[in-house]
DNA sequence: GAACTAAGTTCCACTATTTGGAAAAAGTTA
DNA sequence: TAACTTTTTCCAAATAGTGGAACTTAGTTC
């Protein structure tokens, strides 16, 4: 699904077509991209002239390409070190994950998803970039909906009313009335656990990282697979889990971590 | 430096502005912005709520300050997995450093900086994330001066001239023509080190990565401390560091990675 | 090799957006 | 309250963007 967006005029535009871009995740020749793109043909040929002129796409001539350019990977990593919780969290994330021998996974709400920061996997150290700037569905994943536990009532309708409900696996909540008993139980419980709702054989134990203020910032998780934990095992965790999100969270408070607008 | 661009309108002008911000690092009040800016105040204003509208700026009411917003992460997830080496390279790096043991650097050129796209620490498999994205000089970088060496004269002196010839340590090449009579020698070797000309005690011994048609697409390092490794003993890694560049340069061809304008 | 077709690029009169000086709000300090 | 700083809004003039149509190029067919 193409981003909607109300019109900021030439840069939204602009912007718009680098998402589409995004999206669609391999290189696009002009003409593919005229089909799915409300914009006239000399209009998006101008566009994708200014996005090139800009590096933030490149084109392959020889296979009359467009895709996404370096450019946004350098800015990304600007964006991850003064955005996100990662540099905050790191250490935190480093010692949990070494205490625990497990994959965490460290989270952000991102316009009603779940977006990925950060990551630590001790046993296989590979596979880890591919996983910063992923986002997933908050419905059906542990830290998406731990998160959403803590919003209060304003936030989380806005993040609901953006969720899919996918049913992604038998287990996977498919409606606004499950999920908000099931982030219910969460709250009081303070933490969730994804029961194979996004992935099957995948579950995990996930908290909320709550500010100072208690407002929700980002949510840790560990993850394992059924054929390693059963989750009676992997609430073992629980304590450290809440622990290291409450030390995530007093140091971001300290570092003066803005309050996102989900 | 704030980057110059020739006009590309308004998008141009946008995009000229999230750089700034992207450059300064931390949060940024508007009458900061406003002093470095060549945009008058009302047009920097609405450039900027442009930005924040389409969530590429995140805006902290309280202390007023604007920073890269989380979609730039997400967006770059695209990016890196459409328009790095890295998802090609993937395996063959994982291989090279569980062979090795050492800290490998995937990285490509762009606009006349070394950008890391990936990296493998076998020992401590941290801080990983704090390095995708992250920019170097070429001029003063094993990976930097490996590719810099096969380039072609045209390509060549346009990296060149973008050069700073900072001079970082003791060690650091700080004008063209030393520059170049290193990259002659490098042509001849195959490969390139880095004996601590960015870096005090960080060496490295690097080789370019190039397409089947022999262009310049990357180029791959070993890195190590002369606390651990002198400059002979890395020099032991270089069969396995000239095939694994070779496997790449031959899968990348397969994939029909673009050869990129440096 | 002329005629057809599809993809990409350029043109230009028309229009909508951007511009920026100036002034109003909002917030701070004295 | 006055003097100040910083941020936000306004609007007529100026500029930049728009998109239908025409053109170019490359590839295919008869």
């Amino acid at each position: 699904m193409a981003t909607e967006k109300r019109g900021d005029g030439t840069v939204g535009k602009a912007l718009d077509v680098l998402n589409e871009v995004a999206e669609i995740g391999s290189p696009v020749r002009f003409s593919s991209l005229l089909k799915t793109s409300k914009y006239p043909k000399a209009t998006l040929y101008r566009l994708l002239q200014t996005l090139l002129n800009q590096d933030m796409l490149s084109y392959n001539a020889e296979e009359q390409t467009y895709k996404l350019g370096l450019k946004l990977v350098r800015m990304a990593h600007a964006a991850w070190l003064q955005s996100s919780l990662a540099p905050i969290a790191l250490p935190f994330i480093d010692e949990l994950s070494d205490k625990v021998s497990e994959t965490v996974h460290l989270a952000q709400l991102d316009n009603g998803q779940v977006l990925y920061v950060d990551k630590r996997n001790p046993s296989s150290p590979i596979e880890m970039y591919s996983q910063a700037g992923k986002v997933g569905p908050a419905y059906c994943t542990g830290v998406g909906k731990a998160m959403m536990a803590f919003l209060d009532e304003d936030e989380l309708s806005r993040v609901i009313s953006k969720q899919a409900f996918f049913k992604y696996t038998d287990f996977t909540i498919t409606s606004e009335k499950e999920l908000r008993k099931e982030l219910a139980i969460i709250k009081k419980q303070g933490i969730s656990f994804d029961k194979q709702e996004h992935e099957a054989k995948i579950i995990c134990i996930s908290s909320p990282i709550l500010s100072v203020k208690g407002r929700v910032i980002g949510g840790l998780s560990i993850t394992s697979s059924i054929d390693i934990h059963s989750l009676e095992s992997l609430e073992e965790y629980k304590p450290q889990l809440l622990e290291t999100s409450k030390l995530i969270g007093k140091e971001a408070g300290a570092w003066n971590f803005p309050e996102q607008h989900n």
